[in-house]
RNA sequence: GGAACGGUGGCAGAGCGGACAAAUGCAUCCGCCUUGAAAGCGGAAGGCUCAAAAGGCCCGGGGGUUCGAAUCCCUCCCGUUCCGCCA
């Protein structure tokens, strides 16, 4: 959520901001949300006027009846009746128009950072780094979609999936299986110098969805257990930001950094029909994120952190990556910066984004309440938030099967994996 | 799922219709003492809202009773313990 009180002080540097995404609905929207704050302060100040009188009046009445003054305490009663019924429609109009207010604000995306690149589409997110590691020239035998490769190897049964749980869920088996376990393991392996591992739950609450921003817009795109009231997560991002929601911590404990394997469940509701074979969109799906809570003074640099972990390991593999930083038109609704990574896939021939790293300025903090008290000094902040997939499984299993292919269909497992693939050096045809 | 007991400031924990934003302890900050520190002594200090003062709001959430609610009633949520069920 954005700062009202920065909206209500400077709007025209917030419609400026928010301009910069390319949609003018948004600044329709804001408008809307400036003068709902303006109700609802004008409302307030009716309303606590009333209040200190009614509370002004409840004393005396205290000290008549104390004092055995009977006919005055019932004057002063009768008189603060009569400020309830006011006090109550007041109050009753304040709810509505805080309800309003909140619901637009809670749909604002967040303002892009000063730096991040100006553009309208995808098309204009600019190249930061690489290509790296890409190879003068592919052959034949790469040119082969990962689905085809992993059929003839038999780790992939999707066919199967689909029996269990319908269309868009996948199944690996066998070397497929171990190979998805197995990038975890490195993920986690890689980063945990400086990041505690967390284990968190699939499912959660309304309130913690929206405090990282899928709800209430994207709705659509979650999968919800509505009989108790409880959502699948699309990502860890989600359980890991609210961990410390409604908290106030010491700015000494900062930057926290957490990381989290987890299953991730999305409904893809956009995007039916796309991408349908193979493993590059699926329902549910295996990532290792990388997550930190810190200081505005402190998150720039934390970002471009996160951004070398995820890139480390993409580089450690050996699989050909360029990275691309997120233009203002193609942001997500929480981001203030992003880059994503891109891995080579030539059997697709497509370039597969692996890898989103992001900062939320204080966003996501403002929505789950997470703040931080400054050593000595009185008064709290809103903590910042930043995170990234370390390692989404799916397409980097599908691009390990499209570089590393040989002409005689086996795909060589690249050396940092194979401690956590008991040893195996490839994974052969069957038979 | 059933029963009992709970939910109060950064933490622990009192208060159980009016003088309560709320005792006390720990932690924090500032003095004094000390070469320095600890201990001791004295003092400061909750959060949110408002440009600020004034004011208002906050004792798990919501609703009610009352002139007045942390305190009484209803309801929901969460926790602990016991029982039931169960990887």
């Amino acid at each position: 959520m954005i700062d009202v009180r920065l909206l209500r002080n400077e709007p025209h540097l917030v419609k400026a901001a928010l301009a910069r995404r390319g949609k003018p609905e948004l600044l329709v929207q804001l408008d809307t949300a400036i003068s709902l704050d303006e109700q609802v302060r004008d409302i307030t100040a009716r309303r606590d006027t009333i209040r200190a009188r009614v509370n002004e009046l409840s004393k005396l009445v205290g000290t008549a009846r104390r004092n055995g003054d009977n006919d005055e305490a019932e004057k002063l009663q009768a008189e603060s009746r009569s400020l309830g019924d006011d006090e109550k429609s007041l109050a009753e109009s304040f709810e509505t128009a805080q309800g309003q207010l909140r619901d637009v604000m809670l749909r604002l995306p967040n303002l892009p950072h000063p730096d991040a690149p100006d553009g309208a589409s995808d098309h204009d997110n600019p190249l930061v780094i690489g290509p790296n590691q890409m190879p003068a020239s592919f052959t034949e035998h790469q040119r082969m979609p990962h689905w085809e490769i992993a059929d003839a190897l038999g780790i992939l049964d999707n066919e199967r999936a689909v029996k269990l749980s319908g269309a868009m869920f996948t199944m690996q088996r066998g070397a497929g299986a171990m190979l998805s376990r197995a990038l975890c393991q490195y993920a986690l392996d890689m980063n945990a110098d400086a990041f505690e591992e967390i284990r968190p739950p699939s499912l959660v609450t309304t309130a913690t969805l929206t405090a990282t921003g899928q709800l209430p817009k994207f709705a659509e795109d979650a999968y919800a257990i509505e009989r108790d009231d409880l959502w699948c997560i699309p990502t860890a991002e989600a359980p890991l930001t609210s961990m410390y929601a409604g908290e106030v911590l010491d700015d000494a404990q900062l930057p926290l950094r957490l990381m989290a394997y987890s299953s991730c469940y999305r409904r893809e509701a956009g995007s039916a029909g796309r991408d349908t074979r193979g493993m590059l969109r699926a329902h549910e799906f295996d990532k290792v994120e990388i997550f930190a809570l810190s200081t505005p003074e402190t998150a720039d640099e934390l970002l471009i952190e996160l951004r070398d972990r995820a890139e480390r390991l993409i580089a450690g593999l050996g699989l050909p990556y360029r990275i691309i930083e997120i233009c203002t038109g193609d942001m997500g609704q929480s981001h203030h910066r992003s880059f994503d990574i891109e891995v080579y896939a030539p059997g697709c021939d497509n370039w597969l984004e692996v890898s989103s790293v992001s900062w939320f300025s204080d966003y996501q903090g403002r929505r789950a309440d997470i703040r931080y008290r400054k050593t000595g000094e009185k008064g709290t902040h809103i903590a910042n938030t930043l995170n990234g997939s370390a390692l989404a499984v799916p397409r980097v299993w599908a691009a390990i099967m499209e570089n590393f292919r040989e002409a005689d269909g086996s795909v060589i497992i690249p050396e940092v994996l194979r401690p956590y693939m008991r040893g195996m050096d490839r994974i052969s045809p069957r038979g």
